[in-house]
DNA sequence: CCCTGATTCGC
DNA sequence: GCGAATCAGG
């Protein structure tokens, strides 16, 4: 399998969502949990919750120079910490599931921002002194008298863009939460919930009760002890018919 | 043990 | 660029 552009868009789309490598490369099929770690961060899509991780950039230091004789061991690092470590905006709204994502109608490509390059920086002078220069950032003026972002300057979009092209819900982005059919495989109970053909039909995704195709709670509905027929209640109402002999 | 993501390194 | 092997925390 190769990493088509629809499957690095599913990739990104998943991984975005929240959700875990093993997850994508179920969902993408003929790649290893690996094979998307590696991909994701090829294509710099990091920065997650990841349960082994460096914080401490000293740390990494210790690590990395292990090869280089590495001089003077000083003597104990004096723990000074002057760096205003600015905790680098943490305000990123979670990518709400996808479930609540509003599905907008196909967008006509025709309404395009023009690229007018309006070079009146003059125009709009007083446009709203920014509340934080640590320093002058050169930025040019919309038509709108919006700020153009300066390059580099990366931060504004309080409220998340909604990504230009709507992704195909391929067998992406589920639900967050909920199994479907193209995330089952060997070690996750099939127990379905709901009816297929529902919206929100989906299988129970727990772990499975090892050799069986159910987790251990659903193990307890699909298989029952068998009584002895003396001991069986007597034939229940039957609502159709019941089984048929085969 | 199971899971996770990160990193490395030969291809 | 790719992904198996390996590492390491939960």
């Amino acid at each position: 399998m190769s990493w088509t552009d629809e499957r690095i868009d599913t990739l990104k789309t998943m991984w975005e969502a929240g959700q875990t490598a093993s997850q994508i490369a179920e969902a993408l099929g003929g790649v290893s949990r690996n094979a998307v770690i590696g991909k994701a961060h090829r294509l710099e899509l990091q920065a997650r919750p990841s349960p082994v991780k460096p914080n401490d950039p000293d740390a990494k230091i210790a690590a990395a120079a292990v090869e280089p004789a590495a001089a003077e061991p000083t003597v104990e690092p004096i723990e000074v910490a002057p760096e205003p470590v600015v905790a680098p905006v943490v305000a990123a709204p979670a990518p709400a599931p996808v479930k609540a994502a509003p599905v907008a109608p196909p967008v006509a490509e025709s309404v395009e921002d023009d690229e007018d390059e309006d070079e009146d920086d003059a125009v709009a002078a007083p446009v709203v002194a920014t509340p934080r220069p640590p320093q002058p950032i050169m930025r040019s003026v919309g038509p709108g008298g919006f700020l153009r972002q300066a390059p580099g300057e990366q931060q504004p979009p309080s409220t998340p863009a909604p990504p230009r092209r709507l992704v195909p819900a391929k067998p992406s982005a589920e639900m967050a939460g909920k199994t479907s059919l193209l995330e089952l495989n060997d070690r996750i109970c099939k127990w379905p919930l709901g009816h297929p053909g529902e919206p929100d039909f989906h299988f129970c995704g727990e772990k499975v009760n090892p050799g069986f195709p159910y987790c251990v709670d659903h193990c307890g509905h699909a298989y029952q002890a068998q009584l002895p027929r003396r001991d069986r209640r007597p034939t229940p109402p039957l609502p159709f018919g019941g089984p048929r002999a085969r």
